[in-house]
DNA sequence: CATCCGTGGGC
DNA sequence: TGCCCAAGGAT
Protein backbone atom coordinates (compact mmCIF):
# COMPACT_ATOMS: atom_id res chain seq x y z
CA UNK A 1 0.00 0.00 0.00
CA UNK A 2 1.05 3.63 -0.64
CA UNK A 3 1.36 6.04 1.48
CA UNK A 4 0.44 9.92 0.77
CA UNK A 5 2.82 12.23 2.65
CA UNK A 6 2.48 15.77 0.75
CA UNK A 7 -0.24 17.55 2.32
CA UNK A 8 0.38 20.25 4.48
CA UNK A 9 -0.90 18.92 7.72
CA UNK A 10 1.77 16.37 7.56
CA UNK A 11 4.20 19.60 6.53
CA UNK A 12 3.19 21.02 10.22
CA UNK A 13 3.34 18.01 12.18
CA UNK A 14 7.19 17.40 11.41
CA UNK A 15 8.08 20.92 12.19
CA UNK A 16 7.76 20.58 16.03
CA UNK A 17 10.33 22.08 17.57
CA UNK A 18 12.70 19.63 19.89
CA UNK A 19 12.00 21.37 23.09
CA UNK A 20 8.69 21.38 22.70
CA UNK A 21 8.49 17.74 22.24
CA UNK A 22 10.58 16.52 24.75
CA UNK A 23 8.72 19.06 27.08
CA UNK A 24 5.25 17.19 26.19
CA UNK A 25 6.91 14.02 26.64
CA UNK A 26 8.75 14.64 29.69
CA UNK A 27 5.44 15.89 31.44
CA UNK A 28 3.69 13.50 30.50
CA UNK A 29 6.04 10.90 32.39
CA UNK A 30 6.13 12.87 35.19
CA UNK A 31 2.16 12.27 35.52
CA UNK A 32 2.43 8.57 34.21
CA UNK A 33 5.79 7.04 34.67
CA UNK A 34 5.77 3.34 35.18
CA UNK A 35 6.63 2.38 38.81
CA UNK A 36 9.18 0.20 38.52
CA UNK A 37 12.09 -1.68 41.10
CA UNK A 38 15.12 0.05 38.96
CA UNK A 39 13.45 3.45 38.59
CA UNK A 40 13.89 6.70 40.14
CA UNK A 41 10.52 8.18 40.47
CA UNK A 42 11.31 11.53 38.10
CA UNK A 43 11.11 14.02 40.65
CA UNK A 44 12.01 12.64 43.61
CA UNK A 45 15.67 13.73 43.46
CA UNK A 46 17.00 10.70 44.36
CA UNK A 47 20.10 9.54 42.69
CA UNK A 48 20.37 6.29 40.37
CA UNK A 49 22.95 3.27 41.31
CA UNK A 50 24.70 2.62 38.20
CA UNK A 51 24.80 -1.11 39.21
CA UNK A 52 21.38 -1.05 39.58
CA UNK A 53 20.57 0.84 36.84
CA UNK A 54 23.07 -1.74 34.75
CA UNK A 55 22.13 -4.87 35.78
CA UNK A 56 17.78 -4.30 34.60
CA UNK A 57 18.97 -3.16 31.90
CA UNK A 58 20.69 -6.39 30.77
CA UNK A 59 18.12 -8.69 32.27
CA UNK A 60 15.42 -6.29 30.04
CA UNK A 61 17.51 -6.78 27.22
CA UNK A 62 14.85 -8.50 24.66
CA UNK A 63 12.80 -9.61 27.73
CA UNK A 64 9.64 -8.09 29.40
CA UNK A 65 9.44 -6.30 32.66
CA UNK A 66 7.06 -9.24 34.07
CA UNK A 67 10.34 -11.32 33.58
CA UNK A 68 12.69 -9.84 34.83
CA UNK A 69 11.13 -8.08 38.20
CA UNK A 70 11.30 -11.33 40.10
CA UNK A 71 15.14 -12.15 38.89
CA UNK A 72 15.87 -8.42 39.47
CA UNK A 73 14.38 -8.59 43.38
CA UNK A 74 16.68 -11.91 43.47
CA UNK A 75 19.98 -10.53 42.47
CA UNK A 76 20.11 -7.44 44.37
CA UNK A 77 19.29 -9.33 47.13
CA UNK A 78 22.03 -11.59 47.35
CA UNK A 79 24.49 -9.39 45.34
CA UNK A 80 24.06 -6.17 46.57
CA UNK A 81 26.68 -3.98 44.73
CA UNK A 82 28.89 -4.87 41.25
CA UNK A 83 31.80 -5.98 43.59
CA UNK A 84 29.34 -8.63 45.51
CA UNK A 85 28.74 -9.84 41.63
CA UNK A 86 32.01 -10.07 40.59
CA UNK A 87 33.26 -12.16 43.39
CA UNK A 88 30.08 -14.60 43.14
CA UNK A 89 30.53 -18.38 41.72
CA UNK A 90 30.17 -18.20 37.86
CA UNK A 91 27.58 -21.72 39.06
CA UNK A 92 25.70 -19.69 41.09
CA UNK A 93 25.32 -16.80 38.80
CA UNK A 94 24.45 -19.05 35.96
CA UNK A 95 21.80 -20.98 38.43
CA UNK A 96 19.88 -17.79 39.23
CA UNK A 97 19.72 -16.83 35.90
CA UNK A 98 17.84 -19.82 34.99
CA UNK A 99 14.76 -19.65 33.16
CA UNK A 100 15.49 -15.96 31.59
CA UNK A 101 16.92 -17.00 28.40
CA UNK A 102 19.56 -15.69 26.12
CA UNK A 103 22.38 -16.98 28.96
CA UNK A 104 25.18 -15.20 26.89
CA UNK A 105 24.10 -12.41 29.06
CA UNK A 106 24.75 -13.73 32.53
CA UNK A 107 28.08 -14.87 31.41
CA UNK A 108 28.47 -11.40 30.09
CA UNK A 109 26.72 -10.05 33.61
CA UNK A 110 29.92 -11.47 35.39
CA UNK A 111 32.63 -10.67 32.88
CA UNK A 112 31.33 -7.22 33.17
CA UNK A 113 31.41 -6.64 36.74
CA UNK A 114 34.63 -8.51 36.76
CA UNK A 115 36.13 -6.06 34.30
CA UNK A 116 34.37 -2.49 36.44
CA UNK A 117 36.01 -4.09 39.65
CA UNK A 118 39.17 -5.33 38.11
CA UNK A 119 39.90 -2.51 35.47
CA UNK A 120 37.80 0.33 36.82
CA UNK A 121 38.00 0.51 40.71
CA UNK A 122 34.24 -0.83 41.24
CA UNK A 123 32.90 2.15 39.74
CA UNK A 124 30.99 1.65 36.34
CA UNK A 125 32.59 4.27 33.65
CA UNK A 126 30.00 7.07 33.57
CA UNK A 127 30.55 7.83 29.40
CA UNK A 128 29.23 5.48 26.28
CA UNK A 129 32.31 5.11 24.96
CA UNK A 130 33.90 3.48 27.95
CA UNK A 131 30.79 1.78 29.08
CA UNK A 132 30.75 0.40 25.24
CA UNK A 133 33.76 -1.56 25.85
CA UNK A 134 32.41 -3.90 28.49
CA UNK A 135 31.48 -7.07 27.71
CA UNK A 136 27.05 -7.11 27.63
CA UNK A 137 26.78 -4.02 26.77
CA UNK A 138 26.48 -3.05 23.12
CA UNK A 139 24.58 0.67 21.46
CA UNK A 140 21.52 0.58 23.35
CA UNK A 141 22.83 -0.29 27.08
CA UNK A 142 25.73 2.01 26.68
CA UNK A 143 23.71 4.50 25.83
CA UNK A 144 20.79 4.02 28.29
CA UNK A 145 22.97 3.40 31.44
CA UNK A 146 25.24 6.55 30.57
CA UNK A 147 22.06 8.77 30.54
CA UNK A 148 20.17 7.02 33.33
CA UNK A 149 22.78 7.04 35.74
CA UNK A 150 24.94 9.54 34.86
CA UNK A 151 22.55 12.13 32.99
CA UNK A 152 24.57 12.59 29.83
CA UNK A 153 23.14 13.49 26.82
CA UNK A 154 22.74 9.83 25.27
CA UNK A 155 20.64 8.48 21.77
CA UNK A 156 19.14 5.98 23.35
CA UNK A 157 16.99 3.91 21.10
CA UNK A 158 15.44 0.44 21.62
CA UNK A 159 12.61 -1.63 19.95
CA UNK A 160 9.90 0.94 21.79
CA UNK A 161 11.78 3.88 20.70
CA UNK A 162 11.94 2.71 16.89
CA UNK A 163 8.09 2.04 17.00
CA UNK A 164 7.91 5.83 18.46
CA UNK A 165 9.70 7.91 16.33
CA UNK A 166 9.10 5.47 13.06
CA UNK A 167 5.62 6.54 13.65
CA UNK A 168 5.72 10.28 14.97
CA UNK A 169 8.71 10.71 11.37
CA UNK A 170 6.16 7.96 9.17
CA UNK A 171 9.45 6.91 9.06
CA UNK A 172 8.51 3.87 5.67
CA UNK A 173 12.08 2.51 5.37
CA UNK A 174 12.12 -1.13 6.77
CA UNK A 175 13.91 -2.17 9.71
CA UNK A 176 16.83 -2.38 10.17
CA UNK A 177 18.05 -0.16 7.25
CA UNK A 178 15.29 2.37 8.95
CA UNK A 179 17.81 2.82 12.07
CA UNK A 180 19.98 5.39 11.05
CA UNK A 181 16.99 7.78 9.83
CA UNK A 182 15.57 6.92 13.26
CA UNK A 183 18.65 8.08 15.03
CA UNK A 184 19.07 10.79 12.99
CA UNK A 185 15.47 11.94 13.59
CA UNK A 186 15.42 11.44 17.48
CA UNK A 187 18.91 12.79 17.49
CA UNK A 188 18.20 16.38 17.38
CA UNK A 189 14.86 16.21 20.55
CA UNK A 190 17.10 14.40 23.07
CA UNK A 191 17.20 16.85 26.03
CA UNK A 192 20.29 18.31 27.58
CA UNK A 193 18.52 17.94 31.32
CA UNK A 194 16.97 14.87 31.95
CA UNK A 195 18.14 12.69 29.47
CA UNK A 196 17.57 10.01 31.27
CA UNK A 197 13.88 10.41 31.51
CA UNK A 198 13.83 11.10 28.76
CA UNK A 199 14.52 7.94 26.91
CA UNK A 200 12.52 5.99 30.13
CA UNK A 201 9.94 8.43 28.46
CA UNK A 202 9.81 6.95 25.13
CA UNK A 203 10.33 3.47 26.61
CA UNK A 204 6.71 4.46 28.61
CA UNK A 205 4.95 5.58 25.66
CA UNK A 206 6.12 2.57 23.37
CA UNK A 207 4.96 0.05 26.07
CA UNK A 208 1.59 1.53 27.20
CA UNK A 209 0.72 4.16 24.28
CA UNK A 210 2.27 3.66 21.54
CA UNK A 211 1.83 -0.30 21.35
CA UNK A 212 2.51 -2.74 18.27
CA UNK A 213 -1.12 -3.11 18.12
CA UNK A 214 -4.27 -0.99 18.58
CA UNK A 215 -1.86 1.90 20.38
CA UNK A 216 -4.25 4.58 21.86
CA UNK A 217 -3.21 7.81 19.88
CA UNK A 218 -6.26 9.78 21.43
CA UNK A 219 -4.52 9.73 24.60
CA UNK A 220 -1.05 10.28 23.20
CA UNK A 221 1.34 13.37 24.32
CA UNK A 222 2.63 13.38 20.87
CA UNK A 223 -0.29 12.66 18.85
CA UNK A 224 -0.47 17.09 17.82
CA UNK A 225 2.54 16.32 15.42
CA UNK A 226 2.86 12.53 14.90
CA UNK A 227 2.92 11.79 10.91
CA UNK A 228 1.25 8.57 11.71
CA UNK A 229 -1.58 9.68 14.18
CA UNK A 230 -4.92 8.39 13.13
CA UNK A 231 -3.93 6.46 10.17
CA UNK A 232 -5.53 2.99 9.58
CA UNK A 233 -2.39 1.63 8.62
CA UNK A 234 -0.53 3.00 11.88
CA UNK A 235 0.34 -0.73 13.16
CA UNK A 236 2.42 -1.28 10.02
CA UNK A 237 4.85 0.74 11.32
CA UNK A 238 8.12 0.06 12.14
CA UNK A 239 7.96 -1.90 9.06
CA UNK A 240 9.95 -5.27 9.46
CA UNK A 241 11.12 -7.88 7.23
CA UNK A 242 9.58 -11.57 6.98
CA UNK A 243 10.04 -13.65 8.99
CA UNK A 244 11.86 -17.05 8.13
CA UNK A 245 10.25 -20.23 8.83
CA UNK A 246 10.94 -22.47 11.78
CA UNK A 247 12.98 -25.62 11.13
CA UNK A 248 12.17 -28.90 13.90
CA UNK A 249 14.70 -30.47 15.29
CA UNK A 250 14.82 -33.46 17.48
CA UNK A 251 17.10 -34.87 20.53
CA UNK A 252 17.45 -37.02 23.64
CA UNK A 253 17.64 -36.83 26.93
CA UNK A 254 18.61 -39.38 29.70
CA UNK A 255 17.05 -40.14 33.10
CA UNK A 256 19.78 -41.20 35.52
CA UNK A 257 18.81 -41.99 38.81
CA UNK A 258 20.75 -43.67 41.84
CA UNK A 259 19.80 -43.35 45.58
CA UNK A 260 17.43 -39.79 45.61
CA UNK A 261 20.03 -38.29 42.80
CA UNK A 262 19.82 -37.79 39.37
CA UNK A 263 22.96 -37.41 36.97
CA UNK A 264 23.59 -33.75 35.31
CA UNK A 265 25.89 -32.70 33.29
CA UNK A 266 26.56 -28.60 32.44
CA UNK A 267 26.45 -27.57 28.34
CA UNK A 268 29.18 -26.16 26.56
CA UNK A 269 29.98 -22.45 27.00
CA UNK A 270 29.02 -21.60 23.20
CA UNK A 271 26.08 -22.58 21.67
CA UNK A 272 22.27 -22.91 22.81
CA UNK A 273 21.60 -22.74 26.70
CA UNK A 274 25.69 -22.08 26.95
CA UNK A 275 27.06 -22.93 30.50
CA UNK A 276 23.87 -24.22 32.03
CA UNK A 277 23.27 -27.36 33.83
CA UNK A 278 21.71 -29.89 31.63
CA UNK A 279 20.03 -33.51 31.46
CA UNK A 280 22.74 -35.46 29.66
CA UNK A 281 22.31 -36.44 25.87
CA UNK A 282 23.24 -36.07 22.54
CA UNK A 283 23.12 -33.38 19.59
CA UNK A 284 19.92 -31.64 18.21
CA UNK A 285 19.02 -32.94 14.91
CA UNK A 286 16.46 -33.10 12.30
CA UNK A 287 15.95 -36.71 12.95
CA UNK A 288 13.38 -38.17 14.98
CA UNK A 289 15.20 -40.63 17.83
CA UNK A 290 15.05 -44.39 17.28
CA UNK A 291 14.06 -45.06 20.85
CA UNK A 292 10.88 -44.07 22.74
CA UNK A 293 11.02 -42.40 25.88
CA UNK A 294 9.75 -42.00 29.38
CA UNK A 295 8.15 -38.41 28.49
CA UNK A 296 8.47 -35.60 25.69
CA UNK A 297 8.19 -32.31 25.61
CA UNK A 298 8.09 -29.68 22.49
CA UNK A 299 9.55 -26.57 23.44
CA UNK A 300 10.08 -23.64 20.89
CA UNK A 301 13.57 -21.82 20.36
CA UNK A 302 14.18 -18.09 18.71
CA UNK A 303 14.74 -20.25 15.41
CA UNK A 304 14.05 -23.40 15.34
CA UNK A 305 11.08 -25.84 17.44
CA UNK A 306 12.79 -29.03 19.13
CA UNK A 307 10.97 -32.02 20.23
CA UNK A 308 13.23 -33.67 23.22
CA UNK A 309 12.36 -37.38 24.25
CA UNK A 310 13.47 -38.36 27.42
CA UNK A 311 14.76 -42.06 28.09
CA UNK A 312 15.73 -44.24 31.46
CA UNK A 313 19.24 -44.85 31.66
CA UNK A 314 21.57 -46.91 34.68
CA UNK A 315 24.34 -45.36 34.53
CA UNK A 316 26.67 -42.82 33.08
CA UNK A 317 29.12 -43.54 30.53
CA UNK A 318 32.45 -44.42 32.80
CA UNK A 319 34.28 -41.06 31.59
CA UNK A 320 31.32 -38.66 31.82
CA UNK A 321 31.65 -35.29 33.59
CA UNK A 322 28.71 -34.28 35.71
CA UNK A 323 27.53 -34.36 38.94
CA UNK A 324 24.61 -35.95 41.30
CA UNK A 325 22.13 -33.76 42.26
CA UNK A 326 19.63 -34.52 44.94
CA UNK A 327 16.06 -34.58 43.78
CA UNK A 328 14.57 -32.53 46.70
CA UNK A 329 16.82 -29.97 45.58
CA UNK A 330 15.81 -29.59 41.87
CA UNK A 331 14.61 -27.19 41.98
CA UNK A 332 17.88 -25.07 43.01
CA UNK A 333 19.94 -27.03 40.36
CA UNK A 334 19.01 -23.71 37.63
CA UNK A 335 18.21 -25.96 34.92
CA UNK A 336 16.62 -24.15 31.94
CA UNK A 337 12.92 -24.25 31.04
CA UNK A 338 13.82 -26.77 28.49
CA UNK A 339 14.81 -29.36 31.02
CA UNK A 340 12.84 -28.62 33.93
CA UNK A 341 9.75 -29.21 31.56
CA UNK A 342 11.19 -32.77 31.54
CA UNK A 343 11.65 -32.66 35.26
CA UNK A 344 8.15 -31.82 35.84
CA UNK A 345 6.85 -34.82 33.79
CA UNK A 346 9.16 -36.92 35.26
CA UNK A 347 7.09 -35.35 38.90
CA UNK A 348 4.40 -36.45 37.69
CA UNK A 349 5.08 -39.82 36.42
CA UNK A 350 6.74 -40.81 39.63
CA UNK A 351 5.34 -38.54 42.18
C1' DC B 1 24.31 -7.14 7.09
C1' DA B 2 22.69 -11.86 8.62
C1' DT B 3 22.54 -15.26 11.98
C1' DC B 4 22.52 -17.11 16.47
C1' DC B 5 20.78 -16.87 21.01
C1' DG B 6 15.29 -18.16 25.38
C1' DT B 7 11.28 -17.41 27.34
C1' DG B 8 6.58 -16.19 28.65
C1' DG B 9 2.57 -13.38 27.89
C1' DG B 10 -1.00 -11.36 24.93
C1' DC B 11 -4.28 -11.83 21.57
C1' DT C 1 -3.63 -22.66 18.68
C1' DG C 2 -0.20 -20.28 16.57
C1' DC C 3 1.99 -16.10 15.97
C1' DC C 4 3.90 -11.82 17.49
C1' DC C 5 6.69 -9.57 20.41
C1' DA C 6 10.09 -7.79 24.22
C1' DA C 7 14.67 -1.93 27.66
C1' DG C 8 19.83 -6.41 22.22
C1' DG C 9 24.68 -8.23 21.86
C1' DA C 10 28.25 -10.97 19.71
C1' DT C 11 30.13 -12.65 15.75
Amino acid sequence: MSVQTSDRTDRDKTEAAPVDFAARLLGWYDRSARVLPWRVPPGSGAVPDPYRVWLAEVMLQQTTVAAVTGYFERFTTRWPTVADLAAAADADVMAAWAGLGYYARARNLLACARAVVAEHGGRFPDCEADLRALPGIGDYTAASVAAIAFGRRAVVIDANIERVIARHRLIEIPLPAAKRAIRTALEPLVPAERPGDFAQALMDLGAGICTPRGPACAICPLMADCRARGRADIERLPVKPAKKAKPQRYGLARWIEQGGRVWLVRRPEKGMLGGMRALPGGEWSAIPPAESGVAEVDHGFTHFDLRLTLVRDEAPLAAAEGEWWPLSALDEAGLPTLYRKLVDQMREKDG
